[in-house]
DNA sequence: TTGCCGGTTGGGCAATTGCCCCTCCGATGG
DNA sequence: CCATCGGAGGGGCAATTGCCCAACCGGCAA
């Protein structure tokens, strides 16, 4: 009552997180909360599902699960990967995006630990925007966070799920957005986009990356590419025709992990994918539909990392 | 599966793990997890309780109240406090008043809330008079409010931040005022005063309070007591020669919660300080200067409680 | 004023969970 | 061989939790 008068909303919010502390922490009963906090039972009860709801409480398990273990280690062994996370599948729904996004997070976090300036290139997507939430709020003004494309569509409207810009603010460093858009109108206008300051140093950074995380996206009518607007149908088509089996930040590739010479990718503006480098290039990628175009970027070692789900891992070394 | 016959704990710890995660993260019932690790519901249930209880879950809350209650937990453990509340802070403004009011105010609030005649007592201070303006407007005529100390200077006029009376004009309860000046001009004159029948009503009050709310004065320059007049340059740099950090409600301590026995504090007419008491005597302090007072104040148990910023939280601990 | 509407509260009930206690099973030792 | 013992599994019940529904509240328009 009192304390709604002047943040209604916030206040709201901070009861749902004490009560949430009060019930994942510290172990009270919703009774003990009501009484503590002086509201109903209900309330309380209101109150800690809301703390769960608004994603207030972030629960992550510390304990390597050996199957998940012997997987990732298969990957590594299979694919030559730097790193590899496999995170337990529900059997029911082998896909939540919350497991992959939490061994992302953990991922990212041991990188972000560094005391030392490291540079952090992002790809797009929804796995990649879940993982930047289950980050910690951490204070990192010593790194560097940067996009490996833009996040403009053709009509200069923003891509949603931007991972860059949430992710900078949550660890507090600095960013640089990608000033180009997604894809150029002209091979023409590529190369004279690409010839400014700001586009030159981003794409640099990009190629100095210490940690890269990426998505994939497959090829078929539910392509991320397509969905967002950037593929019509029919250019699709024409692409599935080429052979394109996926695509990482645009760039279209083949079931062999080959960048596929063609019309659309010579109109990419996104940061090129570095061939066969030391660094970091972690694909954070699960679902059913995606499997052609993962197993295709590992084989074109397109990708030197994967962080995906036990069910994707099964079928990977299947 | 294969690997239980070598570490059978360890595949326990996973299956646990692994039903936690089932559990946590992915929202299954117990019911659930049973079937689908293939065990039964009672199995399910300890699994996940080991998981819990072997530590494998860790929860965390993204807001910053959770971070104050981690603090809270930590000062009342450590200081042994009953009351304990620490309020976000600005990184810019660490200690802003109104945090620290609206946390006093939700804990006075929640006093005033019963239908019971409580007797809450005050002392003075910013703090204090902040929180009293974010107390809403209630009715509780069944309630006392008692002042610790004067409000009149030497020269009768009034002090400043008077909580007292607006408090019991919000709320619309019966107030006392402290009935003696501040300070006395001698120890004869203070005995004589204390006869009095109001002043020794409005003691007894105080001494029954089921809740003090007090402000903590620091011994430098910037010192309330020597701000408001009460104590001129010369005798506060005798009494921080005699070891004085602190000052409640004009009692002056020194850095290990001693009331320190000197000419200045046989001249002091406010209510004594209980003795370890069981009635919650609550400091609201916050601000870098008084980190030094709060702490000889908690180290002597002079409060029971303690309700201050993030910041000064974090000092305080480490 | 009245009545509607969106949102919040509390009662009540069903589902879920925590836990006691008994049973079973394998190991151990007499 | 049998008695004992400790740990895991399961039945069942009480406590806790989730959620539906009716009541209520404050704002707003008629």
């Amino acid at each position: 009552m009192s304390q709604n008068r002047f943040t209604p909303e916030s206040t709201r919010l901070d009861d749902a997180a004490r009560a949430g502390w009060l019930y994942y922490v510290a172990g009270n009963t919703q009774d003990e909360i009501a009484r503590k906090m002086g509201v109903s039972r209900q309330t309380a009860q209101r109150l800690v599902a809301m703390a769960l709801s608004e994603r207030l409480v972030k629960v992550r398990l510390d304990h390597p699960i050996g199957r998940c273990m012997d997987l990732a280690a298969a990957l590594r062994d299979r694919f030559d990967l730097g790193i590899c996370e496999v995170a337990p599948s529900d059997p029911e729904a082998p896909d939540l995006l919350t497991g992959i996004a939490i061994a992302a997070a953990a991922e990212l976090e041991r990188v972000l630990k560094s005391p030392e300036r490291r540079i952090v290139s992002l790809g797009t997507g929804r796995n990649l925007r879940a993982m930047v939430e289950q980050l910690p709020i951490m204070s990192c003004p010593q790194h560097v966070v940067v996009s490996r494309l833009g996040n403009m569509m053709a009509d200069g409207s923003a891509t949603p799920y931007n991972a860059t810009i949430r992710l900078a603010e949550r660890i507090g460093a600095p960013h640089f957005p990608y000033p180009l858009p997604v894809l150029a109108s002209s091979t023409q206008e590529l190369s004279a986009m690409q010839q400014q300051q700001a586009a030159r140093n981003t794409i640099d950074l990009c190629a100095r990356a210490d940690l890269s995380l990426v998505g994939i996206g497959q090829m078929d009518l539910t392509a991320p590419l397509h969905v967002d607007g950037f593929l019509s149908r029919a250019e699709m088509d024409e692409l599935s025709g080429a052979g394109a089996v996926g695509e990482i930040t645009s760039w279209v590739y083949d079931q062999h992990g080959h960048i596929i010479d063609c019309a659309f990718n010579r109109r990419v503006a996104s940061a090129p994918l570095p061939h066969s480098s030391e660094r970091p290039m972690v694909a954070v990628a699960s679902g059913l539909a995606k499997l052609p175009a993962i197993r295709a970027a590992l084989a074109g070692r397109l990708i030197n990392g994967l962080i995906t789900s036990e069910a994707m891992a099964e079928r990977l070394l299947s």
